[in-house]
DNA sequence: GTCTATAGGAGGATAGAC
DNA sequence: GTCTATCCTCCTATAGAC
């Protein structure tokens, strides 16, 4: 049909996307690193190694870079989800995801959403890809969260929707990047803090409370 | 000695701080409303009603606008905790001044740091203003949490950095924000939760641990 | 101290050759 | 599709009259 082989295209798609691929995961340091506003197009170019107008080619705007790199993520943590062992118990699954999350942040390989409005963020929410995935992956978690206060081993008093809120923020807490400046625990140690302020609260817990 | 009568020159004063302060709330509401980046120096003149280029008469640059109004907070801040009841338990003080920021935050009245590097922050940490106020607030918050874990209220694991951190990330939690946005809860009904989760955890506490 | 007008520079995006 | 060179917009900051 097109007078080229099926394994020309083939080879030269494959070129293709691991030439993006590479590009994504600079976008991804770089946005884990600086936050979209304060990463430029010129750095990421740099990075990759290709000059800005070549980005722009696979590209069409600054936008477009970020949210391949957040669904990128999205997609590595509906893996993970996938990959959960399922003899664990609801909350066993939301630990490790939060667990998870939290590691990608102190590696370095977690963009981080800026809170505030911003041209990302609507980028984001007319991407079908990106809120496909965020959907799929809330429907999975609020289940866990629902199942989970169904049989008593999270507050069933909590909304549901404030229980996945907070794991989503608590994915992202400031508090990883304070304590990892401050030089004086492991990244392990800091997760099992923060995951344990997170579930158990700042307050004492008694007897068969663990 | 200088020819001028005392009462003039506090009338002056009077007027020029009056002005400034007009300037610092302009700052701080856009400041909660977008953040730093995205705030322009033209956005606060409009909303004050003066040229930018006295703007910079008052202030020599957008950090230091920004700086401002981060040290006006601050004081609020420090006045809040001189005005709390001295009955009070540490964790009821504590809970009490994240209720009170939380609130602000709810109010838009609460700017919120970059998290990431940015000039701003390196503004601030080179103000004597801003620095010892964090300085006192970290110290007095500091004596209540390691009062607290003294008295077993507060989880004496958890090293008492770590709860400050907490408690400092949980005033400007991003949660607030998602549930507002939601509108299920109102303002009262969002801050209880989100203490809740702070302080109790997400996961069920029984019997006397209330 | 307030204004209008503008300098100066950063950064997103594009033109056009190869 | 990759490059170099350039455009254009936005934004901080300042010059200079009043």
């Amino acid at each position: 049909m097109t007078g080229t082989t099926p394994t020309k295209v083939s080879f030269k798609a494959q070129m293709l996307l691991a030439r993006e691929d590479a590009i994504i995961q600079s976008v991804n340091r770089l946005l884990a690193d600086k936050g979209f506003e304060a990463m430029t197009v010129d750095e990421v170019a740099a990075d990759v190694g290709i000059a800005k107008a070549s980005l722009y080619k696979h590209f069409p705007s600054k936008e477009d870079l970020a949210c391949a790199a957040m669904v990128s993520v999205m997609r590595r943590a509906q893996v993970f989800l996938d990959n959960l062992p399922t003899e664990s118990s609801p909350v066993d699954k939301l630990r490790s995801v939060v667990q998870w999350t939290m590691g990608l942040k102190l590696a370095g390989e977690m963009p981080s959403l800026p809170s505030q409005n911003s041209s990302l963020r609507t980028k984001l929410m007319s991407s079908k890809d990106y809120m496909d995935g965020l959907m799929d992956v809330s429907d999975r978690l609020g289940a866990w969260i629902e199942t989970a206060q169904a049989q008593g081993a999270l507050n069933p008093q909590l909304p549901s929707i404030a229980v996945l809120y907070t794991l989503y923020a608590r994915a992202c807490d400031p508090v990883l990047e304070f304590l990892k400046m401050g030089e004086l625990f492991t990244h392990d140690q800091i997760i099992a803090l923060v995951l344990s302020t997170c579930f158990e609260g700042l307050e004492t817990r008694h007897r068969q409370d663990q």
